[in-house]
This record gives C-alpha cells, sequence and structure tokens, in this order.
DNA sequence: CGTCAACATAGACATCCATCGAATTAGGTG
DNA sequence: CACCTAATTCGATGGATGTCTATGTTGACG
C-alpha cells in the first residue's frame, strides 16, 4: 500500500485504495474549495510540454525515469526542469537523487483518483 | 452566431462508445499532437470557476442546466459566458438555445475518454 | 412598438506563465 | 583540487488569461 508524501491533495483513507480529493464531478456541484483543489491537477497537465513528460515518465520502464530519459520534447533543459517541479508541486511526480541523475515516479495512487472523479466509477487496476 | 463551433477532439467511431484522442498515458510517450490535443481539454478543467460550472452542468438534472442554474460561482455574468465558452471550444460541453434561456449540456464521451487516458481502463458506464 | 430579462461580445487591464540564457548546486572522476 | 556532467535556480520578457464594465443581441410579453 504506496501512500503519499508531496501534497495533501489525497487523503490517505484505509478503506479505500482509491481516495480522490473530490467526488466525481457528476455526483453534485464543487465547492470552491474542492474546484480549487482539483483544478489544480488539470491545470498541471493542461500543458502540452509538461503533459508529454508526465507520459513520458509514466510509461517509461521500470515505471520511473531520469530527467535525462525525458528530456527531448522540444524545449530548454531548464525549461524541461521548470515543468517537472510543477508537476511535483501538483502532486502527481515524485523525484529521488540516485548519484548523478534524478529519477522521478508517477505518484501512483493520483491516476485512478482522477479518473474516478471524471468517469465516477473506480477503475480495476 | 457560432454555434455549432465545438472542436473535433473526438472523432465518431461507430464502433466504440468511446473514442480517444489519445491512448492512455502509461502506454507510450505522448507525441506532440497528442499532447497539444489532450492539454488542451486538461487545461479547460485547469480553472476552478470552469471547474465549477463544468461539474454544476454534470450533475444538474437532465443532464443539462441553463446559464441562470449554474451562474453562482462568485464571478460576473460575462465571466461566466467567457467560461462556458471555452468549455464549449474545448469540446466539453455543448450549448443549445430554448426560448428565453441557453441550456448547457455535457458532450457525453469526453469524460469516459479522458478517464480512459488517465486510468487506461474504460469505465463502464 | 417598447421594455425587460437572459446571455454574449468588446475592450481594457492586471496578473500569470512558458520560455530562455546565465549562474549555481551537486556528484562523479582523474 | 580541477574538471566534467546532471540538474536546479535566477532574472528577464513576451504572450496568454481571468476579470471587470459597458454595450450588443435575442426572445418573450403586454
Amino acid at each position: 500500500m504506496s501512500n503519499t508524501k508531496a501534497l495533501p491533495l489525497l487523503e490517505p483513507a484505509a478503506d479505500e485504495a482509491v481516495a480522490p480529493c473530490c467526488p466525481p464531478l457528476t455526483e453534485r456541484p464543487f465547492t470552491a474549495e474542492e474546484a480549487e483543489t482539483a483544478a489544480r491537477m488539470f491545470k498541471a497537465l493542461g500543458d502540452p510540454v509538461r503533459l508529454r513528460l508526465f507520459s513520458a515518465v509514466a510509461s517509461h520502464e521500470g515505471g520511473e525515469a531520469c530527467v535525462c530519459d525525458i528530456s527531448d520534447v522540444g524545449v530548454s533543459q531548464p525549461t524541461v526542469s521548470h515543468h517537472l517541479k510543477k508537476l511535483k508541486e501538483a502532486g502527481l511526480l515524485t523525484s529521488e537523487r540516485r548519484g548523478t541523475w534524478v529519477y522521478y515516479r508517477v505518484e501512483p495512487s493520483v491516476l485512478a483518483a482522477m479518473g474516478r472523479l471524471l468517469t465516477g466509477v473506480a477503475p480495476t487496476v
């Protein structure tokens, strides 16, 4: 049972594998607070470069990738670093330094939580 | 005027209920074009006010709501109109005028497509 | 026709943000 | 220590964006 350690977007719930910040979009109108929280995640994925970086990490062998593995997205290297930071701040990625390289990894519960928020259905992972 | 101006983010596929723009995020790194398309949708949901409006429409009785039903989100009426236009341009909402009122409705396949993009699983609606 | 209500558009403005080059930190190696 | 590579941080900048007020449009009604 891996758990979050970045932003408290997801509260640790013992009885549920997916503990989203918010109810499904279709259940009831979001409150201002819920919208603020969820919009932060959507916003993080709302940039093409960030989406490519996120997809590159998510699809990389072993579930993680160092920056050098995914830097080929057509922008300068500082810009890549900037976007990875944003994704991390949004709680979508975690990072860990191992020697020379920094490895990024997808925060596992987030994808399921966002999926449930959109569809109202908990995906069978 | 610009009534039927929905973006062709989703191509009509006869044999599948869900016709996403892109493969699941975890399948392989997104191409620049895929990222551009998908990011447009995430970006539309990346604003708190838009997310509240979208949730209000999605959760409203009958699956649709007129602007007057959902305008209580703390911003001026023109701003609400502006955000609804953005959501429409992103292909997330459709609108129809009936008499005095304009009704907005969630484009049904979009939620499932985005959910599948995130989780890699087609939700059982 | 005149008026009101619902909604959209136009223009202005302040803030945010993606991007870059330059400088900086950190780790490895000779 | 000197040097190289990986990655982050800094400072600047041009463009995008959210918000407002004012105005326009559209339909209903007397």
